[in-house]
DNA sequence: CTATACTTGACTGAATTAGTTGGTTATTAC
DNA sequence: GTAATAACCAACTAATTCAGTCAAGTATAG
């Protein structure tokens, strides 16, 4: 997984068509226009998010994108797996034989460890569903720097300094 | 939060270094054998890697570098932070007047919500600690794509497919 | 003094990002 | 049917980042 603006801004996208859903489809422009982000550039993210099964889009006026799946079953982990090409992450290409240490283990760290970091990343992400982000935005359209530090139960190894406040 | 392979090869180079640690300086040339990474690309990391404190350097013959920390108070989040450089994230810099919504809501929904997932991604990473990765490394050299699937605790909110090993 | 090894800076090709231009289809409304 | 709408599609571009090279330094051990 990657993880750079191009997944914010289809995070960002997405976040909007869940907060303008029932009101029919949503076109990119009205997308474009309320967060600025460019309507060619929304164009192709979309198309990878369709072709991901996100989103549907109905063609011609009135026409537009809906989600293809409920908000409570889409999350941000699906976005930007959608939007970003996966990353390569082995220069051994499943060769056993990428070592000069002196032969202690046979496979190169690399390949395992971040692949294994890596899932921990994405079961994260896989936990903070569209349908929170909506509930947030909607009751707390303003919010400070760490309303939504508690979104995930699981961080519960660490206490956060005292200035921070928790809202879930 | 960015990750790149950039992060990825730091977080190597870093483990590398833990590995070898208690054996007095590591030289990049070291580093750069046993990981097949490029030296001079090694050197703009370890710069990076310096200025942040997480290294300490000794120059000259017999020289490399070590960790300026104990491996248990460095953290993945730590030295990815240290050498991918920090993204914008809001192209309102600071402004109120980012919507064209209707004025549903006064700021652009896009800064504080990435920024608050930035940090939910980057206080988890914060507790991947390279004392963990050294000894998952050490006593397991060779270990599947799942063994480092428990390394934290805190994602008991969903139970993985019944393939899956839990190693902790 | 000399070899080692860190340090710095400038520079490079390739890839990715973000965006533009210019179309083509499909669908609705008139 | 024709005009308007809005998704689709492909090629192209400037800017940035990635990953790496090259060439100089400076500090230190022996």
């Amino acid at each position: 997984m990657r993880l750079t603006t191009k997944g914010r801004f289809a995070v960002t996208a997405m976040l909007d068509l869940a907060l303008h859903a029932g009101e029919g489809p949503v076109t990119l422009s009205n997308i474009a226009d309320r967060q600025k982000i460019s309507l060619s550039y929304l164009e192709q993210l979309f198309a990878k998010l369709r072709r991901g099964a996100l989103v549907e889009s109905v063609r011609g006026p009135g026409g537009g994108y809906n989600l293809a799946r409920p908000v409570d079953q889409l999350s941000v982990a699906d976005i930007i797996i959608a939007v970003e090409e996966p990353i390569d992450s082995r220069q051994c290409e499943g060769k056993e034989n990428c070592l000069g240490d002196g032969g202690e283990h046979r496979r190169c760290m690399t390949h395992d460890l971040w692949e294994s970091l890596n899932d921990n990343v994405i079961q994260f992400l896989s936990g903070v569903k569209l349908s929170e982000l909506v509930q947030k935005q909607r009751t707390q359209p303003v919010f400070g720097p760490a309303s939504l530090m508690k979104i995930r139960p699981g961080n519960t190894t660490k206490r956060r300094p005292a200035g921070d406040i928790v809202v879930a």
